[in-house]
DNA sequence: GACAGTGGTTTCATTATGAAACCATTTGAG
DNA sequence: CTCAAATGGTTTCATAATGAAACCACTGTC
């Protein structure tokens, strides 16, 4: 079931974030979680999945603790999926992917959703990354050094 | 040749970004090429990817403008892949997943690349979102609002 | 000119995905 | 209480994607 062999041992934080949940489904999932869906056929509706591929994703994100299972919050004897911690802090991945997105693969009418700051009701800033000295950096700033 | 359908002519910016580099390989290639990888034998070598695979998948994020193929930088008659622009904008992307690994797929010790800001070789700080005015923003701070 | 390396394609086997039917249990309506 | 519908799946089967290996044309190297 969904068995990348080839990223299960990879050194690469990217290849081994990729082995959870890099296959198309699970970010979706994610993201409909993030937005407050917790039951099975809330998912199902809502991605259209084939219930067979919604119930393997399912089990295999809370086989790595990126949803765990609940009793009902509303009294039912259903369980519902709910986003650990360690799901939750896909949030960052999520935005990331959005504003790519918004920034290509969006003609200029299009938009379709807005991230906002609830606060104000404006739209969040780009993702920034900084140095711990609180520079902005950009790509260029950057470096990735090997440490053994 | 990878036909996501279902993904396609998604209104969702993150479908539409998974259309893109959504399967697994791609975003590995990205990664490698950020790292300064060009060529075909490059990326196999790294990923160790089927011929074939790579081809494809080479294909696909040139057709997605994320790569261009340009004749070599070294004057031979052989061509290279860099990435464009679109490309290069998904180092946030990586960065996200990278540090999305490094809390929660690796053990204390096991620490294995790290991302520093090339001026003062310090690690970089987390990815932060913030407000038009500022203000940094949680996951609870922001609401994700539909423009018709 | 021989030989290795590059950048693929082709073929075939294996694996993952998806659609549909099916099923046990739970819930809601009357 | 009863029955129908909804929930949360599993099973079966077809199709599509992936991967390994062999092959091949062209390039650079000596």
């Amino acid at each position: 079931m969904v068995k990348r062999t080839c990223f299960e041992d990879a050194q690469c934080p990217i290849a081994r974030s990729l082995d959870a949940i890099g296959d198309g489904w699970s970010l979706l999932i994610i993201r409909d979680a993030l937005g407050g869906r917790r039951r099975f056929s809330e998912f199902q509706k809502s991605l259209g999945t084939a219930k067979n591929i919604l119930a393997a994703r399912l089990r295999a994100l809370v086989a790595h603790g990126i949803f765990e299972l609940r009793p009902a919050s509303d009294g039912s004897a259903y369980q519902e999926y709910v986003l650990t911690d360690k799901g939750k802090d896909l949030f960052p991945v999520l935005v990331a992917l959005r504003q790519w997105a918004d920034d290509y693969l969006f003609e200029p009418g299009e938009e379709y959703t807005r991230l906002v700051d609830r606060k104000s009701g404006k739209r969040v800033r780009r993702l920034e990354l900084h140095a711990q000295d609180g520079r902005l950096l950009r790509r260029q700033d950057t470096e990735l050094v090997r440490v053994p």
